[in-house]
DNA sequence: TCTGGGGTCCTAGGACCC
DNA sequence: TCTGGGGTCCTAGGACCC
């Protein structure tokens, strides 16, 4: 009978571990992954956190902070490979193996201990085999329930563990930032804040209509119930997209692709190439993953960085790039833009459903315009060939 | 040289239906 | 011969997470 049997492993600066682990010229310097022109900071190491660099910021303002970093491009097959062996470390401890993302998961250990002893004697192995396998460090959060577990791996970053027992939690929590809680960011801790509700402490004993009404009902419940430890979610097995099928992945309810230009466009026909080429994307891996989908949304974002959001439903869902581009075009050219300063164009497809279950009509009527053929045609030629060989005439030149 | 890209979930109003 | 009301779908926007 264990009493903590949730561990969240945490890699320590993911992509910047597995960037510098081979390079030992870099082991002494600030480094930061990513952060092309108009991007923005993948991941830093922890000399270059000490200049304030952090993941998400502006590359721009990071190179300000701190002039003297290397910038390496990130290699997302390497990340991916490392991930996916850190995964397998993990499933040799417990099945019970519930993946976040690239470098993160939780595991369930309740069934482990009796091989492999205590959930801090497993977080300590499961983070000596990482450093001896992979070369890279990792953070490990011990506690009854997913979130303290994973408030725990955040105080013990980095390299280290935290074990929060159940007697403990309110103690652990309560002097907490609101900040610290999941589902609560920018704009939620500020508006807290104006509130004068700072600490999780604060949150706990704000009645909770009150909360709700601050900050809405669904984020006010579940903030109340994180405050106080209460979280009776369980640990599911599960892979994330990233390490493809065969894992109980979930099935994903939408997809998408966006695009910030290198500079801002103003020319209809450049926006409409960029949207053709983002709609073959999806719609290949839509093909590829035999989804189809009813709904397609694009999104603009003006120079000044404003964004909006358009949206049709269509009566049968399809994959066929042409019918979800054409829908995508008459989105865009219903907004009646004026040459305005574009940054960003995306489309998104929604309500996915398997493919199997279109409609047989809508099938029929792909097979008379001959596009859904040429589409797998594309498809084939890409596998063959490599995406690059094969796109619309449009999009050469 | 400010601010990526891929997602999920919630809210709120209006349409529509029974 | 004032106003129902509840459920579902669609659309737009917003917040959040990694």
């Amino acid at each position: 009978m264990t009493d903590t049997p949730v561990l969240h492993v945490d890699m320590d600066a993911f992509y910047a571990s597995v960037a510098t682990r081979d390079r030992p010229e870099l082991h002494d310097v600030p480094v930061i992954v990513g952060g092309g022109h108009r991007g923005v900071v993948l991941s830093a190491n922890y000399l270059a956190r000490e200049y304030g660099v952090r993941s998400g910021m502006p590359s721009a303002r990071a190179r300000r902070l701190c002039p003297q970093a290397v910038t390496v491009s990130p290699e997302h097959e390497v990340f991916g490979t490392v991930s996916a062996a850190v995964v397998e470390t993990f499933r040799r401890i417990t099945p019970v193996v519930e993946v976040v993302s690239i470098d993160e998961a939780f595991l369930d250990v309740r069934g482990s201990v009796r091989r492999w002893g205590s959930p801090v004697e497993i977080a300590e192995r499961i983070r000596a085999t990482v450093h001896d396998e992979q070369g890279i460090t990792c953070s490990v959060g011990v506690a009854a329930s997913i979130s303290v577990a994973k408030l725990a791996s955040r105080r013990a970053k980095p390299d280290g563990v935290v074990v929060v027992p159940p007697e403990e939690v309110t103690t652990f929590l309560h002097p907490l930032d609101v900040g610290e809680l999941y589902g609560v960011g920018e704009k939620t801790r500020a508006m807290l804040h104006r509130l004068g509700l700072v600490t999780v402490g604060d949150v706990a004993h704000t009645p909770l209509r009150t909360l709700q009404r601050a900050v809405g009902h669904a984020v006010g419940s579940h903030l109340h119930e994180l405050a106080w430890g209460l979280d009776r979610r369980e640990v599911v097995a599960k892979q994330t997209p990233v390490f493809g099928i065969g894992g109980g992945a979930d099935p994903e309810k939408s997809m998408g692709a966006q695009q910030t230009f290198s500079r801002d466009v103003d020319d209809r026909e450049v926006v409409l190439r960029e949207m053709l080429a983002l709609t073959g994307t999806v719609s290949r891996r839509m093909r590829v993953a035999e989804v189809a989908g009813r709904t397609v949304t694009i999104t603009v974002r003006f120079a000044d960085f404003t964004t909006l959001t358009r949206s049709r439903t269509m009566p049968e869902a399809t994959d066929v790039t042409q019918d979800l581009y054409r829908t995508a075009v008459g989105l865009f050219d219903a907004l009646g833009l004026q040459r305005a300063r574009l940054r960003l164009v995306g489309v998104r497809v929604e309500g996915l459903v398997p493919r199997e279950s279109v409609h047989r009509q809508a099938l029929l009527g792909e097979r008379e315009h001959g596009w859904s053929d040429a589409d797998r045609a594309v498809d084939r030629a890409a596998r063959r060939f490599g995406n690059a060989a094969v796109r619309p005439a449009s999009l050469l030149g």
